[in-house]
DNA sequence: CTCTGGATTAGCT
DNA sequence: GCTAATCCAGAGC
Protein backbone atom coordinates (compact mmCIF):
# COMPACT_ATOMS: atom_id res chain seq x y z
CA UNK A 1 0.00 0.00 0.00
CA UNK A 2 1.69 3.67 -0.40
CA UNK A 3 1.77 5.86 1.56
CA UNK A 4 -1.18 8.52 0.07
CA UNK A 5 -3.98 5.07 -0.70
CA UNK A 6 -7.59 5.89 -0.17
CA UNK A 7 -7.26 3.58 2.89
CA UNK A 8 -4.54 5.07 4.73
CA UNK A 9 -6.13 8.34 4.14
CA UNK A 10 -9.51 6.83 5.41
CA UNK A 11 -6.88 5.38 8.57
CA UNK A 12 -5.59 8.78 9.67
CA UNK A 13 -9.00 10.53 9.53
CA UNK A 14 -10.28 7.84 12.39
CA UNK A 15 -7.03 8.31 14.60
CA UNK A 16 -8.05 8.70 18.44
CA UNK A 17 -7.01 12.03 19.76
CA UNK A 18 -4.73 12.77 22.89
CA UNK A 19 -7.98 13.66 24.64
CA UNK A 20 -8.96 9.68 24.60
CA UNK A 21 -5.23 9.38 25.95
CA UNK A 22 -5.91 11.47 28.90
CA UNK A 23 -8.63 9.82 30.74
CA UNK A 24 -8.18 7.49 33.26
CA UNK A 25 -5.92 4.57 32.74
CA UNK A 26 -9.08 1.76 33.47
CA UNK A 27 -11.30 3.34 31.39
CA UNK A 28 -8.72 3.44 28.68
CA UNK A 29 -7.85 -0.35 28.86
CA UNK A 30 -11.02 -0.63 28.55
CA UNK A 31 -12.55 1.23 25.60
CA UNK A 32 -9.14 0.53 23.66
CA UNK A 33 -11.20 -3.43 23.37
CA UNK A 34 -11.92 -3.32 19.58
CA UNK A 35 -10.01 -0.16 18.70
CA UNK A 36 -7.76 -0.76 15.67
CA UNK A 37 -4.19 -0.28 16.55
CA UNK A 38 -2.33 0.50 13.09
CA UNK A 39 1.47 0.42 12.37
CA UNK A 40 3.09 2.26 9.41
CA UNK A 41 6.28 0.61 7.97
CA UNK A 42 8.32 1.44 4.74
CA UNK A 43 5.44 0.97 2.34
CA UNK A 44 3.14 -1.38 4.03
CA UNK A 45 0.27 -1.14 6.31
CA UNK A 46 -0.20 -3.84 8.93
CA UNK A 47 -3.62 -3.59 10.67
CA UNK A 48 -5.23 -5.24 13.80
CA UNK A 49 -8.16 -5.25 16.35
CA UNK A 50 -7.26 -5.00 19.83
CA UNK A 51 -8.51 -7.61 22.08
CA UNK A 52 -6.86 -7.97 25.50
CA UNK A 53 -5.42 -5.14 27.33
CA UNK A 54 -3.91 -4.77 30.65
CA UNK A 55 -3.20 -0.94 33.15
CA UNK A 56 -0.24 -0.12 35.36
CA UNK A 57 -1.02 2.53 36.92
CA UNK A 58 1.49 4.67 39.11
CA UNK A 59 4.41 4.65 41.95
CA UNK A 60 2.00 2.70 43.95
CA UNK A 61 1.29 -0.36 41.74
CA UNK A 62 3.99 -3.17 42.54
CA UNK A 63 3.58 -4.72 39.17
CA UNK A 64 3.75 -1.17 37.41
CA UNK A 65 7.81 -0.21 35.98
CA UNK A 66 7.51 3.03 37.60
CA UNK A 67 6.95 1.21 41.22
CA UNK A 68 9.48 2.99 43.21
CA UNK A 69 10.06 6.21 40.94
CA UNK A 70 11.15 7.37 37.54
CA UNK A 71 14.16 5.57 35.65
CA UNK A 72 15.73 6.13 32.42
CA UNK A 73 13.64 2.76 31.66
CA UNK A 74 10.37 3.86 32.73
CA UNK A 75 10.27 7.76 31.81
CA UNK A 76 8.30 7.29 28.90
CA UNK A 77 5.33 6.08 31.33
CA UNK A 78 5.80 9.76 32.82
CA UNK A 79 5.21 11.39 29.05
CA UNK A 80 1.64 12.74 28.53
CA UNK A 81 -1.19 9.98 27.43
CA UNK A 82 -0.88 9.27 23.86
CA UNK A 83 3.04 7.98 23.66
CA UNK A 84 4.16 4.78 22.76
CA UNK A 85 6.01 2.78 25.78
CA UNK A 86 8.06 -0.40 24.51
CA UNK A 87 9.88 -2.31 26.46
CA UNK A 88 12.22 -5.19 26.65
CA UNK A 89 11.83 -8.37 28.44
CA UNK A 90 13.39 -11.95 29.01
CA UNK A 91 16.18 -11.09 26.60
CA UNK A 92 14.26 -11.63 23.57
CA UNK A 93 10.91 -9.95 23.27
CA UNK A 94 9.18 -6.96 23.40
CA UNK A 95 6.12 -5.33 24.80
CA UNK A 96 4.27 -2.52 23.80
CA UNK A 97 1.83 0.19 26.07
CA UNK A 98 0.03 3.17 25.76
CA UNK A 99 1.06 5.98 27.52
CA UNK A 100 -1.64 7.12 29.40
CA UNK A 101 -2.93 10.01 32.10
CA UNK A 102 -0.96 13.70 32.24
CA UNK A 103 2.32 14.29 31.94
CA UNK A 104 4.63 13.80 35.53
CA UNK A 105 1.49 10.47 36.55
CA UNK A 106 3.32 7.21 35.31
CA UNK A 107 0.64 4.88 33.69
CA UNK A 108 -0.12 2.69 30.71
CA UNK A 109 -1.98 -0.21 28.95
CA UNK A 110 0.02 -2.72 28.05
CA UNK A 111 -1.29 -4.36 24.51
CA UNK A 112 -1.71 -7.87 25.09
CA UNK A 113 -2.93 -9.41 21.90
CA UNK A 114 -5.20 -8.18 18.63
CA UNK A 115 -6.95 -9.77 15.92
CA UNK A 116 -4.47 -9.63 12.62
CA UNK A 117 -7.01 -7.45 9.97
CA UNK A 118 -4.63 -6.05 7.43
CA UNK A 119 -1.15 -7.03 6.58
CA UNK A 120 -2.07 -10.64 7.38
CA UNK A 121 1.41 -11.70 4.91
CA UNK A 122 3.57 -9.65 6.39
CA UNK A 123 2.69 -10.49 9.73
CA UNK A 124 2.93 -14.29 9.00
CA UNK A 125 6.67 -13.70 7.50
CA UNK A 126 7.85 -11.83 10.46
CA UNK A 127 6.26 -14.52 12.71
CA UNK A 128 8.00 -16.93 10.52
CA UNK A 129 4.55 -19.22 11.20
CA UNK A 130 1.51 -19.31 8.71
CA UNK A 131 -0.60 -19.80 11.68
CA UNK A 132 -3.08 -17.01 11.75
CA UNK A 133 -4.01 -18.53 15.20
CA UNK A 134 -0.56 -17.79 16.18
CA UNK A 135 0.18 -14.48 15.44
CA UNK A 136 -0.36 -11.91 17.65
CA UNK A 137 -2.28 -13.41 20.48
CA UNK A 138 0.69 -12.53 23.30
CA UNK A 139 2.07 -9.05 23.93
CA UNK A 140 5.67 -10.52 22.16
CA UNK A 141 3.66 -12.40 19.67
CA UNK A 142 2.25 -8.69 18.44
CA UNK A 143 5.34 -6.92 18.65
CA UNK A 144 7.31 -9.15 16.63
CA UNK A 145 4.02 -9.28 14.05
CA UNK A 146 3.83 -5.47 14.12
CA UNK A 147 7.87 -4.78 13.91
CA UNK A 148 7.88 -3.10 17.52
CA UNK A 149 11.59 -2.73 18.83
CA UNK A 150 12.61 -0.32 21.20
CA UNK A 151 12.87 2.40 18.53
CA UNK A 152 9.33 3.08 19.08
CA UNK A 153 9.65 3.71 22.41
CA UNK A 154 8.50 7.31 22.88
CA UNK A 155 7.01 7.73 19.57
CA UNK A 156 3.93 9.64 19.17
CA UNK A 157 0.30 7.96 18.77
CA UNK A 158 -0.50 11.08 17.40
CA UNK A 159 1.65 10.75 14.27
CA UNK A 160 2.11 8.07 11.57
CA UNK A 161 4.37 5.45 12.44
CA UNK A 162 2.06 3.87 15.05
CA UNK A 163 -1.19 4.97 16.26
CA UNK A 164 -4.95 3.30 17.09
CA UNK A 165 -8.55 4.29 14.95
CA UNK A 166 -11.85 4.23 15.54
CA UNK A 167 -13.45 0.98 13.77
CA UNK A 168 -15.71 1.27 11.53
CA UNK A 169 -18.83 -1.00 12.25
CA UNK A 170 -19.76 -0.93 15.72
CA UNK A 171 -19.75 -4.50 17.02
CA UNK A 172 -20.67 -5.52 20.70
CA UNK A 173 -18.68 -7.65 22.29
CA UNK A 174 -18.65 -8.66 26.61
CA UNK A 175 -15.88 -7.68 28.40
CA UNK A 176 -14.48 -9.87 31.22
CA UNK A 177 -11.85 -8.67 33.75
CA UNK A 178 -9.47 -10.61 35.31
CA UNK A 179 -5.75 -10.26 37.51
CA UNK A 180 -2.82 -9.13 35.40
CA UNK A 181 -0.64 -12.03 33.69
CA UNK A 182 2.76 -12.89 34.42
CA UNK A 183 3.40 -10.71 37.43
CA UNK A 184 4.00 -12.19 40.83
CA UNK A 185 2.89 -9.03 42.78
CA UNK A 186 -0.33 -6.80 42.23
CA UNK A 187 -2.57 -10.01 42.10
CA UNK A 188 -5.26 -8.70 43.86
CA UNK A 189 -5.80 -5.88 41.54
CA UNK A 190 -8.30 -6.80 38.10
CA UNK A 191 -6.74 -4.61 35.60
CA UNK A 192 -6.70 -7.48 32.69
CA UNK A 193 -9.56 -6.87 30.03
CA UNK A 194 -10.51 -8.85 27.32
CA UNK A 195 -13.34 -9.64 24.60
CA UNK A 196 -15.06 -12.81 26.03
CA UNK A 197 -14.81 -15.50 23.43
CA UNK A 198 -12.48 -14.01 20.52
CA UNK A 199 -10.54 -16.69 19.48
CA UNK A 200 -6.65 -14.01 19.38
CA UNK A 201 -6.73 -13.74 23.18
CA UNK A 202 -3.43 -14.76 24.57
CA UNK A 203 -3.74 -18.48 25.69
CA UNK A 204 -2.81 -18.32 29.63
CA UNK A 205 -2.94 -21.22 32.02
CA UNK A 206 -5.84 -20.63 34.75
CA UNK A 207 -5.00 -18.24 37.49
CA UNK A 208 -3.91 -19.76 40.43
CA UNK A 209 -5.59 -19.41 43.80
CA UNK A 210 -3.82 -17.88 46.71
C1' DC B 1 31.88 -3.26 38.75
C1' DT B 2 28.96 -7.89 39.07
C1' DC B 3 24.70 -10.31 39.66
C1' DT B 4 19.83 -11.36 39.37
C1' DG B 5 15.56 -11.94 37.33
C1' DG B 6 11.70 -10.35 34.35
C1' DA B 7 4.35 -7.31 32.05
C1' DT B 8 7.47 -14.11 27.35
C1' DT B 9 7.55 -17.69 24.04
C1' DA B 10 8.56 -22.10 21.72
C1' DG B 11 9.73 -26.53 21.97
C1' DC B 12 10.33 -30.64 24.33
C1' DT B 13 8.93 -34.32 27.99
C1' DG C 1 4.87 -29.41 33.14
C1' DC C 2 9.64 -27.58 32.36
C1' DT C 3 13.12 -24.71 30.62
C1' DA C 4 16.31 -22.51 27.26
C1' DA C 5 16.80 -18.46 24.82
C1' DT C 6 19.50 -14.21 26.00
C1' DC C 7 19.30 -8.49 26.98
C1' DC C 8 19.29 -5.00 30.11
C1' DA C 9 17.38 -2.38 34.27
C1' DG C 10 18.06 -2.13 38.88
C1' DA C 11 20.25 -3.31 43.04
C1' DG C 12 24.19 -4.14 45.74
C1' DC C 13 28.98 -3.53 46.58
Amino acid sequence: MKYNSPELIFLNGKKLNQKFYLQPTLKIARELLGKIIVRRLEDKILAGKIVETEAYIGEDDPACHAYGGITPRNKVMYLSGGHAYVYFTYGMHYCFNVVTEKEGFPAAVLIRAVEPIMGIELMKKFRNTNDINNLTNGPAKFCQAFQIDKRLNGASLLEDEIFIIEPTNTETFKIVRTPRIGIKQGLDKKWRFFILGNPFVSKTKPTPKP
